[in-house]
DNA sequence: ACAAGTCGATAACATTTTGGTTACAAGGTA
DNA sequence: TACCTTGTAACCAAAATGTTATCGACTTGT
């Protein structure tokens, strides 16, 4: 009973990405646990160093953030993400229990507080609170592999790096990564990528566009994302 | 110098109007007092009767909800609401401190949950935090990087200084702010910033509008605030 | 296995599309 | 009128995409 309730919740957040940034490991660890079996998706963090790039890649729908940090303050690093458009909701934690902590918490733009110890039921009920009131922003990607296509930036990640790509070639791959392992015929990418209205449609012009997408996506061509299927078109592998 | 921060405050959330509701009778008066000098608009009630009465007629922006109340429940008179489809914000009030309770106020839809005793000047925070949340606004200015826009005043500064800009040029700036780092295509501004009434549209009207912007704000060109987004738009990096 | 035919890969070149910039015109406002 | 704002047009540059040619790889029939 339990059991199948917990993966019925997977289902269901199984898209909702929360970050966790706290230095003591096994309280991130704890955490991580609780908030993985809830069925969120956790990146955890033990400073505020790299999380900025982190943000650059994805776009999680809370930060549950240690007030007390090494290098950056918890808050004052909030505090920078607002002031750089970040609205990401934010919960704060702190083993401090002081007035003043609590205002500066707020002020910089926290959405919840909680000061430890605290209980990981509560801290579930308040994200999940938090989440709800924030109208849970879903994610807007694409993944297959290690390619990672955010439809909203029209950016592809390709390990977390950011490789640019034309409009075609962002369509061309889009296709592709919505239908992978499947062989893909001339005539449906037309229609799919190009759009159908075109009378005059060359041979070669697919072969040319994917050659240049594979190109961009992989330059030494070590990972052989495609393969032709001979009289038909392509699959992506 | 306290007092007059307290006015200018006063100022600016005359308008937001909260609910409270508490049986307690001194407690009543003691947060109407505290909310009140903080501005907000303040409606009491000892039960919660009448309250359903009162939110057909005004749309308060915030609840703050004793869970213990003489007759109705506070948890379930909120999930009532929800249920009725008010999506306003709740605060609920507790004595008890037990975790079935926790579980049960956010359950039926509260946003969050302050334990008896508790400060009137944690309260404020978390109301101010909610508020801010849920898109009610009390201050108007919007901020991205070294940018701010002040919204009432029409007024861009730029670390403090301040820079005139055209009507246009500041609903193009302000359609940035509010979307940074997102790609905003052709179409998107068009609505936003000349509204889409226009049947004849030039293409070249936003490359134009948009150059004026950057030349304005960053005329040496060192900053580069924009990007375009080749065969989209552009974007606020 | 081999030859012919078909299709894919690739590179070079051509064309089209799109963005940047400037100058000028139309309209509004002090 | 003298400005200021905004739209329009013209031109250029850059980027994206299409076209063509050539080569190589696979398939098939004998």
């Amino acid at each position: 009973m339990l059991s199948k309730n917990n993966s019925m919740e997977s289902m269901e957040k199984k898209h909702i990405e929360i970050v966790l940034i706290e230095d003591e490991e096994d309280i991130l660890e704890l955490l991580e646990y609780h908030l993985s079996k809830e069925g969120y998706a956790v990146t955890g963090f033990l400073s505020t160093e790299n999380v900025e790039q982190f943000l650059e890649e994805e776009n999680p729908s809370l930060m549950i953030v240690d007030r007390n940090l090494p290098g950056m303050e918890g808050s004052e690093f909030i505090l920078h993400l607002r002031r750089l458009g970040y609205k990401i909701p934010v919960i704060f934690l702190t083993a401090r229990n002081q007035e003043g902590d609590l205002e500066e918490g707020f002020k910089s733009g926290g959405d919840d507080y909680m000061t430890k110890p605290f209980s990981p039921k509560e801290l579930l009920l308040r994200a999940e609170a938090l989440l709800r009131r924030s109208g849970v922003t879903a994610n807007n990607t694409v993944r297959y592999k290690d390619l990672m296509l955010d439809i909203q930036k029209h950016q592809l990640f390709i390990n977390g790096k950011p490789i640019d790509l034309t409009n075609l070639e962002f369509r061309l791959l889009h296709a592709f990564i919505k239908n992978p392992r499947q062989p893909l015929d001339r005539d449906f990418l037309r229609d799919e990528v190009w759009g159908n209205d075109s009378t005059t449609f060359h041979d070669k012009t697919i072969n040319v566009a994917l050659n240049r997408l594979k190109k961009k996506i992989d330059p030494s061509g070590e990972k052989s994302y495609f393969a032709p299927v001979w009289g038909i078109g392509y699959k992506l592998l």
